[in-house]
DNA sequence: ACAGTTCCTTTCTACGGCGAACGAACTATT
DNA sequence: AATAGTTCGTTCGCCGTAGAAAGGAACTGT
């Protein structure tokens, strides 16, 4: 436990705090009265008249009239701004980079998919600005989803975007931009976008357990997502479930049997012709008329929940959400998974479908640049 | 992310966390001038001169007179008092309750056994207020360890206790004795205690793996153990790792095989006699000589290494110590383990041996119990 | 002895939080 | 329609604390 070495009461630090928490409460609430925010931030309403005022000036908040009262003077209504605060979420793909500018609600004010091209950093410190527009005052914070493990800004184990060797992408841009940035794993960004505006949002543990052509997963404990020491939490692909099951150069042994592309091998061989698109989705309708591929979805359904009882034995999450090909489970297979997995985990674990989809990895880049932009000056500044 | 009830910058609560600032820094550094204060706490010097003076006329500091000197007046030297602090740690066992009374420093002041007769809280109650004597008003914290799952001070799946129902011991004792309690798993204690003193001090992130009766696993993420949705976090003797395993009413299938008690019985039959108090011990030992001792003990070890391995591909701890049973191994065969680890986690997952054997858990409960009193009254007052 | 240096304390000022009084806006009542 | 009652929001002023700066204290080196 090292002090800070900031002096952790000053002045203008409890300022700070004051603001943040007042539009923190707003954010939340929407529409609000200066009332409301007394009650909710534990602020004298004294203390909140020039805050609120200040906040009105700069945008955040905008003043509504009298809304309806109840035997007395009617309070003044206030609404939060979404557009206020926004975020760029930077998703780095194989052949190309997508980039949104997104208000805090999630709605997205600007899109564009550009090439990868040249020098990563520079393609994101000009699309940007570029976006982003008249509205670059109120940018608050990028986020960068990579695949593959990242720690602290720098991208590591994700060759297929060619980040093989680390890489300070994270710090580059926020130097280059001024604004915070974070970088993470697109799974953790799922987690973390289910956690804040999906089937996660009203608990404070969960695991997000992506199935794609890999298997990945996202944590998040106490509210927070975790990401282990070495950032390789929720590597769940690796699991040595089955000792006959060997991974090979950065598969892990798990996956490389029970991930969608695998799944997909199958299902081509039980139902010959193209691979399909979703092939949980086909393997599910074809499990309706064909025996054998009704036997297979349960092994697939066993695994599958083999995986879960191990995380929840590891950080018992309480609730597990299925994304990726894994939420094309239907109603049926889900309750067969969550039947297995009661069985076998020791403490009560809810699975259920993610509900975000796409817009998973967006919600959760605008939470953690959110965040990031609350932290502060913490997060622009290097660590001595 | 709710916005606490309570002003979050009223004017109290400044004062107090600039106090525990000061306490800690002192705690953490043992010897120290004001000067050093300054620096470490950020803290003006003019806000420390009264702030120090207070905590001398507590008690919590000690003036030893000037130290050496550096062209200047010498700084006046100031110790911190471990007695200032006591806490009390509560071990709840099958037949008996061991109470000890500890200073922050760890070392135990008094120490007891009482058989269980009657109300546990009763026993508490009396035992901890009569160890502390003189040093009752310096308690700052009670901390209790029982097998079992414990949430929010209520002590669940603890059979062996008689705990079966939930419990609010922890609640119970706080009302009556007047200061923080915590409850807790004793592996999560040993956990906390090896972060705070032992193998793990030096680390954000660690796992305990504790093999006795039963296998379990004490977790600490970003420096705080973790729980879980459900206090089940660690459960990790359920782990599903062989399909032929089978636990069986409370015992988890991976802990039925390769548990102590489990381990011991082999031995046994390898080395027929009494039941050796240390199995693990005894079987490193034989292995030296018998190759089929040898052949177990390298069962054993890969069977530890997936354990391992499965937590790292979860939450990746990256340091995970050896506890209990799994301590007995000797240099050799830790080294072992941790190449098979090496060669299945995907994440460098270092494995060494727990430092504080039967201490773990004493320095466990002086963490929590510190930490509890020093998040002051939000833990005295239940949640509304 | 004297300057130089470092440490601690005291003094002073300014600013922010909060209690209390006040003004504002509306409903219910007579 | 006037008045009382109620609830909101704002202004005022006190108090306490943070921070700057100056002053005193204790020691080293010349």
């Amino acid at each position: 436990m090292v002090t800070p070495p900031t002096s952790p009461v000053s002045r203008e630090r409890s300022k700070e705090i004051k603001r943040s928490s007042v539009i923190s409460a707003a954010r939340s609430a929407r529409v609000l009265s200066r009332a409301e925010l007394t009650e909710l931030t534990g602020l004298s309403p004294a203390t909140l008249t020039p805050l609120v005022r200040d906040l009105v000036a700069e945008g955040y908040l905008i003043e509504r009239g009298p809304g309806a009262s109840r035997a007395g003077r009617p309070r003044a209504i206030l609404e939060f701004n979404p557009r206020a605060e926004l975020v760029a979420a930077v998703a780095l793909e194989p052949a190309r980079i997508s980039c949104e500018i997104a208000d805090s609600d999630g709605a997205v004010i600007a899109h564009r998919t550009v090439r990868r091209t040249g020098d990563i950093v520079d393609l994101i410190c000009a699309a940007v600005p570029e976006l982003a527009g008249d509205g670059l005052p109120a940018l608050r914070g990028v986020a960068i989803a990579a695949p593959g493990v990242s720690t602290g800004g720098a991208v590591r184990l994700a060759p297929s975007v060619g980040l093989v060797q680390a890489q300070p992408v994270g710090e580059s841009v926020q130097r280059r931009l001024g604004v915070p940035v974070v970088v993470d794993n697109d799974v953790n960004l799922m987690a973390a976008g289910e956690h804040a505006a999906g089937a996660g949002a009203d608990v404070a543990d969960l695991l997000l357990l992506h199935v794609g052509d890999g298997i990945g997963a996202g944590l998040v404990l106490d509210g927070q997502v975790r990401r282990g020491a070495g950032g390789a939490a929720g590597e769940v692909g690796f699991l040595p479930l089955d000792p006959a099951d060997q991974g090979h150069d950065g598969v892990g042994p798990f996956e490389a049997r029970w991930s969608e592309s695998a799944i997909a091998e199958r299902v081509v061989a039980l139902a010959p012709g193209r691979r399909p698109a979703a092939p949980v989705r086909a393997l599910v309708e074809l499990a309706a008329a064909d025996e054998r591929a009704d036997a297979y979805l349960a092994e697939v359904l066993v695994a599958w929940a083999r995986l879960v009882v191990s995380c929840a034995c590891v950080v018992d999450p309480g609730r597990v959400l299925l994304s990726g090909a894994a939420a094309d489970l239907d109603d049926a297979a889900v309750a067969r998974l969550q039947a297995l997995v009661s069985l076998g985990a020791p403490s009560p674990t809810e699975v259920r479908r993610a509900v975000l989809g796409d817009q998973a990895v967006l919600h959760g880049a605008i939470s953690f640049a959110l965040s990031a932009a609350a932290s502060g000056l913490s997060t622009l500044l290097p660590a001595p």
